[in-house]
DNA sequence: TCCGTTCCATACAGTTATGTACGGAACGGA
DNA sequence: TCCGTTCCGTACATAACTGTATGGAACGGA
């Protein structure tokens, strides 16, 4: 019967979103993947039709972990629509590695459209979950899909910048930014 | 005395551009250039000691047209600061080729900290023209800081977003963001 | 012990890129 | 017409990577 795996289909793909996050696409290299295991390329071509299949798989893997479980582990904490949020914020800020994949994954979906699909996919569902808690938050609909959009946008604008001490350190400047977005119908004009 | 250039320095640097925006440093290959062009390989080796010195001066012209030229642009057309905001959102939304070369840097310095130095320097110039319009606006230095943070995450941000139909469209909700983000102290709390 | 499954190493062919060397071609003055 | 500057084309050496082919090695049952 089956023999043990010794470097199985999923070390690949594991490998594959290290060097993924590490330097985007470009460096998803079979090459450079088999080095960092420890192997020859022999075996990789037994698990896969050619380096196309382990990108696919890769985006695979991404798309389930960073939709189903993020949501999930929210969900899971309980508390009011304002706790959640904050701890769907701080999840997004604390894994680094699945962080810099998402990155990586929305600099690659400018170029290749069946990326932008995929990335489109998972983006919506986020904004549909974040809508759904905001609502709980704030009566306007306006109000809702701007704090959405605020939200969304700082999450992923904030680590493209590189902007260094204004008068107040970043740390402290999204903390001031989530309360603002968080407090109810602040500016409800 | 001097021949006329026929393909000089800059139509280089101007293709290297255009291959950056389209599909990050790594699409910068000499041989592709040499083919947009219309030459061979032969010339460019005149002109530049490798690949990097050609990526530098790259940099270099992005640096200086994305910073000088879009602050001068925008004091050009005058106005009150609410007006200034307007037009370096527009301006910011509306060249195309320059947005997509800022996209393209913003990625790669995350690889690269000599690329993450310059952007941190273009940055932090953008930020500080920005906090100087928005201090005309409102006095807490607070709000000035959040609306500058809020500016910058949804012109950075939502290039790397890839989200549709909410009730309201994208163009629409960028709309109301930037009526917020520019209506006196909408929300001194 | 023998067998099937799972994987690894090696060798090879092919592609695409880099950088170097060098012989010119084109062009505008003098 | 000759010359210097500015480039272009070609050939060559090298490197990095992809994918294929093939002969096995390791391992756990039966």
């Amino acid at each position: 019967m089956p023999a043990p795996a010794r470097t199985p289909r999923s070390r690949w793909v594991e490998e594959g979103l290290r060097a993924l996050a590490a330097g985007g696409p470009d460096a998803v290299r079979v090459d450079s993947l088999a080095k960092a295991i420890g192997v020859t390329r022999g075996g990789f071509y037994w698990h896969f039709e050619d380096r196309g299949a382990l990108l696919e798989e890769i985006l695979d893997a991404w798309e389930r972990t960073s939709i189903d479980e993020a949501i999930e582990r929210v969900e899971a904490g309980g508390g009011d629509a304002r706790e959640k949020l904050r701890r769907l914020f701080d999840l997004a800020a604390s894994s680094r590695d699945l962080l810099k994949v998402d990155l990586a994954v929305r600099d690659w979906a400018r170029r290749d459209p069946a990326v932008a699909k995929r990335l489109r996919r998972v983006d919506n569902r986020r904004m549909d979950y974040m809508r759904s808690l905001f609502a709980l938050i704030c009566d306007d609909e306006d109000e809702v899909e701007v704090r959405c959009l605020f939200t969304f946008s700082i999450f992923v604008g904030s680590h493209f910048m590189r902007t260094d001490n204004g008068p107040r350190s970043r740390r402290e400047m999204l903390e001031l930014a989530l309360d603002r977005l968080t407090t109810p119908n602040f500016g409800a004009l």
